[in-house]
DNA sequence: TTGAAAGCGATACCAA
DNA sequence: TTGGTATCGCTTTCAA
């Protein structure tokens, strides 16, 4: 393995000088960075990992906490997982993944061993430890979601309580008055994921302003289980006119095949909105007027955040992204 | 930051002692080695990732290079990757994932700088640019797939080639002689993903030596793939008696749904079996019979092979994991 | 069974 | 603009 060593003999100065050159932390005439850039390149000289952690004070990896439950919709994770990726190498950082059952303990291990240089958490409970795990470690570290108790520690999320409402909002100003919801599998209420109380507030506090009438129904992830909600909902004595997806696409795609199989036209008949979706809603056989899921800018400011708490977890914020409603056509007035 | 000098200090024993109790690579008095324990505990001591790294000869961190494509399946994708996750955290070590364009320069990176002691590579194709990177590289490294150059490398796959003969075969005893296969997206073969090919020519063989006919489909990514693939197939002036799902799991739903729709009885009226299935062929609508990919064991070889290359990747080789056909009742004779 | 000390390969301070 | 060198925290050889 070449070593800063080599380099600097190759090139005649002294290794600090290398190491400057290196980090671009102070001036090197011309001449002299000309000549380093040579021997790093004849040499194919790359700084070794562990040295540069043990003597600097960053290691220049992130690790990402990436809880999966049984009901979990791999896909979105998926994106999540991705997008993380792409928002740290785009800052020159490495991801470490945490998942199967170490994604608490695994930020222990990491943080205190100094193997990272912030966690980013995913998956965020109303009640999650790692709230607490982080603030005694000391990591810096930012939740894409917002826990219960987020005093002092980065967040970001989507406005889940905005997005409930503009949707109510949206469907009401057509003039629906019995609106039926499709939601998640009811594990994710259970485990008490932060966004699904926000969304059933949001939605609850902007039926209840508008004096409309909400109807539930919760998608689990067996087959068959979109379709079952969208009927369930269709058959009863008071239909709804309308139905909010505040599920994982394969609901939504079953249960638009059964507004279909009924007969029934989007918009004419029923309005369908989709709401934080975490897929395209344009690319649904029945596209889908609806907000989506800011992934990008979620992971980008998490990636963000878990980097920029240099000092601790104490300056951190919580950062709520406005919801954005696109309008493709599925929600029209009530006939 | 408490370091190994506290904990030797508060033992009353040297530091070579310390490091020694914590590697157990020599052996330590029964009372040296509790008060070293009860240091450790006291300090609240973890040893510092870097200076191991530099110190120690290994950084017990697994590079996972992990492309993903546009027609990829995510749930499998995510699948492996978890698998990895877990046969790496079993033997100590932590991944570290590179994806997004990052799969092939990345391990350039990681290896170089010694920030990894070995890579996994999923996602190979014939003439997969990692194999003669990781050569020149000098990294341990596995591959997930053989590549068309395996020389010298570690590899682990399932058998396709045996696992189609075992499929037609299956077949050919209940007297099927013309055998539909609905086939991933054509990009997997335009990509050169190394298992399509093999696949094709254990079909190729079999069908040739039974002196059957095989008739080809492609279900794509698009929604509704699945079930044209089926059309196509049960729509030909002489249909098949027997599919082989040789896809992604959404493509096998949407078709036998589109047999069921077509009112054929399985395995009366049409026999299905699933291949080299990523998912759980059982507890589809119509559980199939088939060969399920060993993903498990794949990934479990695959980071052991990445670990246990200590001197290179000269001792590699390649294991090939025979299928193992399970019954479900999805196969029967013709009438 | 234990200790002393020489590295590992960088970073960054202090001088020049 | 550049160089010398202490330092980071650990592993491991060599001695005792």
């Amino acid at each position: 393995m070449v070593t800063i060593n080599e380099v600097a003999k190759a090139a005649g100065v002294s290794i600090s000088t290398v190491s400057y050159a290196l980090s671009g932390k102070r001036s090197i005439s011309r001449a002299t960075r000309e000549r380093i850039d040579r021997a790093i390149r004849e040499l194919g000289y790359t700084p070794n990992a562990g040295a540069r952690m043990l003597a600097g004070a960053r290691t220049n990896i992130l690790a990402l906490s990436a809880p999966l439950h049984a009901d979990g919709h791999l896909p979105t994770h998926m994106r999540f997982v991705t997008e993380v990726v792409r928002a740290a190498r785009e800052r020159d950082y490495d991801v470490l993944l945490l998942a199967r059952d170490d994604e608490v303990t695994g930020i222990r291990r990491v943080a205190s061993t100094s193997l990272v240089d912030g966690v980013v958490a995913m998956g965020v409970t109303e009640r999650d430890e790692r709230v607490a795990l982080v603030r005694s470690l000391g990591v810096a570290a930012a939740f894409i979601g917002v826990p219960g108790d987020s005093g002092g520690i980065a967040c970001v999320d989507l406005d889940f309580a905005e997005a409930a409402r503009m949707a109510v909002e949206r469907l009401v100003a057509d003039g629906h008055r019995t609106i039926g919801v499709i939601g998640h599998p009811h594990g994710y209420v259970d485990r008490q994921q932060t966004f699904m109380a926000r969304f059933e507030d949001g939605l609850a506090a902007a039926a209840a302003e508008a004096g409309v009438r909400i109807v539930h129904e919760w998608a689990e992830v067996s087959r068959g289980a979109g379709a079952r909600a969208a009927d369930a909902l269709l058959d009863a004595a008071e239909p709804p006119t309308a139905i909010i997806f505040h599920c994982n696409e394969p609901a939504v795609e079953e249960a638009e095949r059964r507004v279909r199989e009924r007969g029934l036209a989007v918009p004419q008949d029923l309005s369908l909105f989709a709401a934080a979706a975490s897929y395209d809603p344009g690319r649904l056989e029945i596209p889908l007027s609806g907000i989506t899921l800011p992934m990008e800018e979620m992971c980008t400011s998490a990636v963000e955040a878990a980097l920029g708490l240099r000092d601790g977890v104490a300056q951190a914020t919580t950062r709520i992204l406005a919801p954005a409603l696109v309008d493709r056509g599925s929600v029209a007035a009530v006939v």
